[in-house]
DNA sequence: CTACAATATTCTAGTACTAGAATATCATAG
DNA sequence: CTATGATATTCTAGTACTAGAATATTGTAG
């Protein structure tokens, strides 16, 4: 099972969902922090999930505004596969293929001059992103669950210690 | 330019390399760490390379064992690529989609005592993936020039980094 | 009563790989 | 002189998206 599908298979055992609504959660929640999932992908994600018979259909009368809905649902194939993927994610930690390591693979070619200002550069947006993952913890506020607190807790984490490491690369670069 | 494409033309801006023969180095130098590039990829990256005119290849007789080889260089616009794409991958932070975070968020539909045992298993694994590391970076000893010290350093930050944080998670969660 | 905005799904035509088999060449051991 | 294994490239048939356009329905503002 791949990130996307997941994540989708995720909020449909939340709850079920049709195709629209799941763009809405996943814009609502700020979901694309942490993963990956264009909009025409959902409804592509959506078919593949009900091929494998891990969700079902019901389509639903129109209500409101907008023609009527096809409204997702967990088989319970789909309960167990979700239960079992989930638990993979949380056991199993995967590379991350980042090209700022690719890039690093390249210093030896590239003038130092060039690499210093590119790392600032780097630092620079590093900082941004800290900063603007900051301003959405903080404008979630208390309400916030543990795990989504949580969540914002580990990406700052993890781009703080990115940020001290290229600060003190930089320095002993430009030495 | 993807991840893959600027790790191939990475090796081709070093010196001219045929197909095989970038097969070897990515081996030899452990790229499989911070780079995602199958053995099959490898024609197919250098065959769009080819026809977006960033590299050329020349036939070369055969020499020692096996058939003749075919010898990728960069082109003058490869070359121009090339600085471009390295000094953006080292310019611009991008944003890892791990399938942890999406594990985590669903966090509250799954048993607090599940989610422990999943955690624990992750914090090992990251051991093993940092002890891995560390291994290697022991085995090059000292005869690793700068910048190949520096991306075990990176990782090794990073995973650590990481594993404090499994850490600390696991015990507020189980308080 | 009509145009527009919002809601909702489907379709077409791509891109970017990837696994694995097929094909071919040559050195060397037996 | 033949089988084997190392070297080397190509081909076939997938998977997994992704952008963006097409299609359709319905409430509401003018």
């Amino acid at each position: 099972m791949t990130n996307a599908e997941l994540a989708i298979l995720s909020l449909i055992a939340e709850k079920p969902h049709h195709g629209y609504e799941i763009e809405q959660v996943i814009d609502a929640r700020g979901m694309r922090e942490w993963t990956e999932v264009g909009f025409s992908s959902i409804y592509y994600i959506l078919k593949k999930l009900q091929d494998k018979g891990l969700i079902q259909s019901r389509p639903e009368p129109p209500k409101g505004r907008g023609p009527g809905r096809k409204v997702y649902r967990l088989t319970p194939a789909g309960q167990a596969a979700w239960r079992r993927a989930a638990l993979s994610a949380l056991a199993n930690p995967e590379r991350a293929y980042s090209p700022f390591q690719v890039g690093l693979a390249n210093l030896p070619q590239i003038p130092e001059q060039d690499a210093v200002q590119a790392l600032q550069e780097y630092s620079q947006r590093l900082r941004d992103r800290r900063d603007h993952v900051h301003a959405r913890l903080n404008q979630a506020g208390d309400t916030l669950p543990f795990h989504a607190a949580a969540m914002f807790d580990l990406s700052l984490t993890l781009i703080g210690a990115e940020l001290a490491w290229v600060r003190r690369f930089v320095r002993k670069l430009s030495e």
